[in-house]
DNA sequence: CATGAATGAGCTTTCATTCAT
DNA sequence: GATGAATGAAAGCTCATTCAT
């Protein structure tokens, strides 16, 4: 084993080298995990499988994360990402109506997130989270809220502009995400076992988002009957 | 603790061991299942935990129910798919309008299932459907086909008496399931870590049911704006 | 149920009826027993098989043999029998030519007892000897050793009439002993499984008597070639 | 005791634990698997014995071997259908009389497989054929029909040599396995019990094949008398 | 750093045996 | 005597994790 030049290594980035090393492996295997967790599930995933996709033994699995679990967690921390940023300030920048800034919304995230491998991820947090309390509230603090308050002001614009009926943002958000992750759970649960009666994605967002927007318009002309 | 009447102890239990129960066995062994499946999931629920909150052995387990999956099984149908004919016949006999029909379904589900420890087979499978296709397939059969069938059939009586827009009913049923299914996840995982937020049901439902009428009804007299 | 006419029967036999009773049930369950220990095998065999083929629940099994083992042991202790006299009287008055008589030996072998379940017995007796030694000595004593005295016997009436030629007949007796055994063992063990191939015992009996008689006759015209 | 050379022990024990021994590890379970399987049987034999009896733990052997019946398999192969070819080979070669030749595989069958550890295979397919099927048709194929085919062929060759009588070989083979397969019976089941009458299987040999061969040769001078 | 042979706790399922009735 | 519900010790196999090399 040479000896290393101390002196630049130590002046130019004492650990870019050695990290970068120590930070591409554990990218791949992230990767790797991200798949099958997804795939499988968390507990039918066998570590091996996870090392072998990823091209290392599984020795070196257990290297840079000290178990499974930890892997698990490291695979949600590395996903959950800054995307929500970039899509505030498109949201905010949106010029047309508050409807289409809404079908905006919903193409989008299946677009970007829904339609990928990353959609997953929702899945694997709503099975794993009683195991894992403490990622759950890390998952909680760095996508819920977050995620929530984006529909929020989405739905806030379009109360504040008259375009749609003023409600309780508590619950008015689950009208938006709750079929977006109904649809990310069923994807990848019972819709891989399920042949037969194949969902079509851009069919059901398209009647979910059409039929939330008649929901949310004000007042009807004619309200729905209500025998009492 | 009071001090048991050693008489009638006695004379009410001198079978403390080889207690015949044969008829009473099979209900508390599915009530201890339905409590761990629900709380763990089932891969992580060992057949041993179920036996003993039972208050049996392992053996006798296995002397009610052939394997765990089958035990599963038996649970799904106690909880779930026994009693759609009941439901079935309810909503067939209901008087009044489409719309006050969904709001009793809405509400009858929460009722009866989504407020109660049941709720979390949806959770369960939809966590696990993919590590045990045999028990999603039955799933599917048992309670996926008929329960999407009985919210089928509501909505269209509301299309047909013109209460209700006219839909597409393979994604119609969706607008019904994906609220519901949602809460019921919701609640089984990510809602049990993050206190503070807490949702709460009924007015979850409220509003995803008014939403959703609203939505559903015949054309608004004002469409929402269209950009393009 | 008429009243029993209680004077005869205390007099007659104090315990015939119920001995009866006693003694009924444990010829069953040894029937039942054979039948199933000689088709699956001592270890394949469940308690509960034998004692429903029996016609009584498996408690009451364990009422008459205090375990599987024991209940292995009288089924063999039940089926040795002394059948041994009885041929050993046949086989003294026999008055034909001694290769006749061994003709008649194995084929009255076979009509008898080969053919029969209880040929099971000296498979079930190879399988087990070694982990019920006890039993084996038995066996060996009850069974083997007349078997053997007796075959001894013809093959010296062989030898003192001139028509066999001289052995020593510690040795001889296997050479009838081992083709029977052999033929047992293979009914009840691969011949049930390799079918396709399958022996007709009194072909290979046939062939093997006729071989061993040509083999014991005395010098044959022209000995066989032995290079050395 | 005595005192280790402390250096050398060093030198060359220093792994005591983490033993790697890749290649030697089947060999070793290979032959603890044989002796336990033979004294024990297979149902009987637990796969943490043979693999304590080999100095690993559990979970190694089946890392080598996928199951307890592959286990068996390799045994199977690795003592015995291994061996034909060469066998075949030495008796295609052989140069003297077929009466010769006979004895030779007698003895050679004797002093190789029936002298060893691995005659106790033959008898170990006699005890649980029956319960386990897939073995069976296993050695059926892998064993019993190859060395049928060579016994086949050595009798076939003296009757095409004008040596033996004409037979008919599906059961002529029967009158050399015949005598093999009951000594190797014997020898692992009754034989280990009652002792006082041992037998010396050269001299039970011996008989056998002087006698199979004198039934074989062709026709002898005076046939034996037949009453009838 | 990386490997992969080795480990052993853990899981479902079976079945001889017991014993209250 | 007879029953059959209940037991719990095994046994085969898996796989996360360790550690000598």
């Amino acid at each position: 084993m040479p000896l290393p030049l101390l002196q630049s290594e130590s002046t130019l980035a004492p650990h870019i080298k050695h990290e970068r090393r120590k930070d591409a492996r554990p990218g791949e295997l992230l990767d790797a995990a991200l798949t099958l967790f997804v795939e499988k599930g968390f507990a039918a995933t066998r570590a091996e499988e996870v090392a072998k996709l990823a091209g290392v033994s599984k020795g070196t699995l257990f290297l840079y994360f000290s178990s499974k679990e930890e892997l698990f967690k490291a695979v949600v921390r590395e996903n959950i990402s800054g995307r929500f940023p970039e899509w505030s300030a498109e949201f905010a920048s949106f010029q047309g109506s508050t409807a289409d800034l809404l079908r905006t919304c919903m193409s989008t995230w299946w677009a970007r997130l829904g339609s990928t491998k990353a959609s997953g991820i929702s899945k694997l947090m709503m099975s794993e989270a009683r195991n894992f309390p403490e990622l759950a509230a890390f998952y909680q603090q760095e996508v819920i809220q977050p995620g929530n308050e984006l529909i929020r002001r989405v739905l806030q614009r379009g109360v504040d502009r008259g375009e749609f009926r003023p409600m309780d943002m508590k619950y008015g958000v689950y009208l938006v995400l709750a079929p977006m992750l109904f649809l990310s759970m069923w994807k990848h649960s019972l819709g891989t076992c399920c042949a037969g009666d194949e969902l079509n994605p851009e069919d059901y967002i398209a009647l979910q988002v059409e039929t939330l927007l008649n929901g949310l318009s004000i007042a009807p002309a004619k309200p729905l009957n209500t025998t009492h």
